[in-house]
DNA sequence: TTGTATGCGTTATCAC
DNA sequence: GTGATAACGCATACAA
């Protein structure tokens, strides 16, 4: 089923059939429906590589990720998705773990894609690619665009505000060696303390996972680590470790407080709420999807760098008190009053 | 930079470069390395579209889901790309909120992909692009491939359980006509009844999101629904309705039990912990990559019905007791299942 | 083993 | 307005 079998079947020429496709305007009206009819008919679907080939372009974006787990990753790639349908471009996307033969998916991608987004490490297998590039919670990188959150910044805040609780004996869980935007956050525990004239501890690494969480509060447990609030990562880390200390008999925030980062869904539910930051993850993305598509068409001037606001969210877990209550509430936790609220079964 | 420049750098003919490119064996070491080396020194990226054109196949299965929310469709999706990848397919993605200008973006997909797994309703849109097609949680379609869950089975055994810790007045939390698994789940809700010669109530209307499950914890609150068991269409419904009665002073679940479905993370961090049926949802996706391909390729036999088995997991908010702790534990409770489960094809 | 030539299905540039 | 026809960049049957 081609371009041809249509043009003989509404006895035109392929170039018309085309125009008609197309949206020319050009085209007659009566010529146009004939068209429309054998189109209709044959129940034509245009080969996108021949479109492709002749247009020398794929009116497809790519997006490359290291995983899809959590609703980070989801979020982001929602709001890329969204921008590209708005922007009638495809989006294809890689999940690229470390390495692996995500090298050979790359490659492949560059293919069929007019430019990418990339979020991960090991920018260089991207940059190779010769593609448009936009980079995602990565480094500044001259020549490239870059997008990112307010990481310094916000955990700068988040930290203080556990310096203004009094707390005096901070940990930063994470690697900050493990993505660039870890490492802007413990750069941000660094300053707020350095603000107080503080001297900020060492990072406690941990990989990002729930079980790592485990660990991490077993040696606080086990008194190998000692601290009185724990800036932690994300909020898979905190609500892992949160969750192990409570189940250990140690009260957070009372003994010791915990804050995480990303605003799960999770971090309303559990009791005490956790503190954590909000990112606009999915403008990110559509922010992505948007500059990629410009850089593309030639419409984008030189390329930027895009820092988007975060906020943090104060609930209990950082030592505020506020009005028991089991409401679900997405946004808002303004009422400190003294007691916390104590939901749990048996 | 097209393989023609390749081919003059190496001096060889594009032939030559293009047996190279694809592996082939028959070309001599020794000019392979000149090609590759050509290929190196010109940061050559082949045009995926050219190739797509001659080789009359995209190398690209598409994936379209209604929406991104929740941990559901992230796993769906990074099932489909993680085995595709392994197939060495790329995969499209587009996200088709109800009709909207959906309609064009799936056109649009069907022309730069091989196939096509779709999640949804309105399978017609689809249909109609004359690709192969795999049919994710949908219903029976003579001769199409559908993969789904167990969710009668699922709901009749989740529903079972509640009628056995001596619940009688049981209503289900959901919209049947919303989704083809939901009303499913009904079905099983409505048959365990059955099967205890019980009549069952009409489903209580939400659809799936957290403000909607407030709504009806309100009602009960009211005394404008009665209730001593809610089974919920998925955990975001149950959730919220529990934090909400939890934080109207209704003790969850003495007074009243509440179950989901999908076992999302924050299913485990909840107190009581939340009783739900956990489905193979990554399996899911993988299947569907896999088969679809195999649809592509032609190595596939007549289309089949694929029905994955789910699993309730036993927390506390149905009402069984366990030993306390807040410790998340992802996977392994005691499931009380009379009934082993297994893959299901026909 | 390597090169030549044709086809893949559109778009776009010309004529008409 | 519409119709030939030359690209577009690669794969592959056929020659050599």
């Amino acid at each position: 089923m081609t371009i041809y079998a249509v043009a003989e079947r509404a006895r035109v020429s392929i170039a018309t059939v085309s125009r008609v496709l197309k949206g020319s305007s050009v085209v007659t009206e009566s010529t146009r429906q004939k068209v429309l009819d054998a189109v209709q008919e044959l129940e034509y679907t245009p080969s996108g590589a021949a479109r492709s080939l002749a247009e020398r372009r794929h009116h497809t974006l790519g997006l490359v990720l290291p995983e899809l787990g959590g609703p980070y990753y989801a979020e982001l790639l929602a709001g890329f998705e969204t921008k590209a349908a708005e922007l009638r471009q495809g989006v294809m996307l890689v999940i690229a773990k470390a390495e692996g033969h995500g090298g050979d998916a790359i490659r492949a991608l560059a293919t069929r894609v007019d430019g990418i987004a990339f979020l991960g490490r090991d920018v260089e297998r991207v940059r190779r690619s010769g593609k448009k590039l936009v980079l995602i919670a990565a480094d500044s990188l001259p020549g490239v665009e870059v997008i990112s959150t307010e990481n310094i910044a916000g955990a700068r805040r988040l930290t203080e505000h556990l310096l203004a609780h009094g707390r005096t004996r901070l940990l930063f869980v994470g690697d900050p060696d493990a993505a660039h935007d870890v490492r802007e956050r413990y750069e941000g525990f660094v300053l707020a303390h350095h603000d107080r004239g503080l001297e900020p501890a060492q990072p406690v690494l941990a990989p990002f996972r729930e079980s790592d969480g485990q660990a991490v509060a077993e040696r606080l447990i086990a008194g190998d680590l000692e601290a009185d609030a724990l800036v932690c990562g994300n909020d898979e880390l905190a609500l892992a470790i949160m969750a192990r200390l409570l189940g250990a008999g140690v009260d957070v925030p009372r003994d010791i407080a915990v804050v995480g980062w990303d605003d799960v869904m999770t971090a309303r539910y559990v009791r005490p709420g956790l503190t954590t930051v909000r990112q606009p993850v999915r403008d990110v993305g559509a922010l992505a999807a948007d500059r990629l598509f410009h850089l593309v068409t030639g419409s984008a001037k030189a390329p930027e760098r895009h820092v988007l606001p975060t906020e943090v969210v104060i609930r209990g877990s950082c030592g505020c008190t506020r009005t028991p209550s089991a409401d679900p509430e997405p946004d808002l936790y303004p009422i400190p009053t003294p007691h916390p609220s104590k939901v749990r079964s048996r």
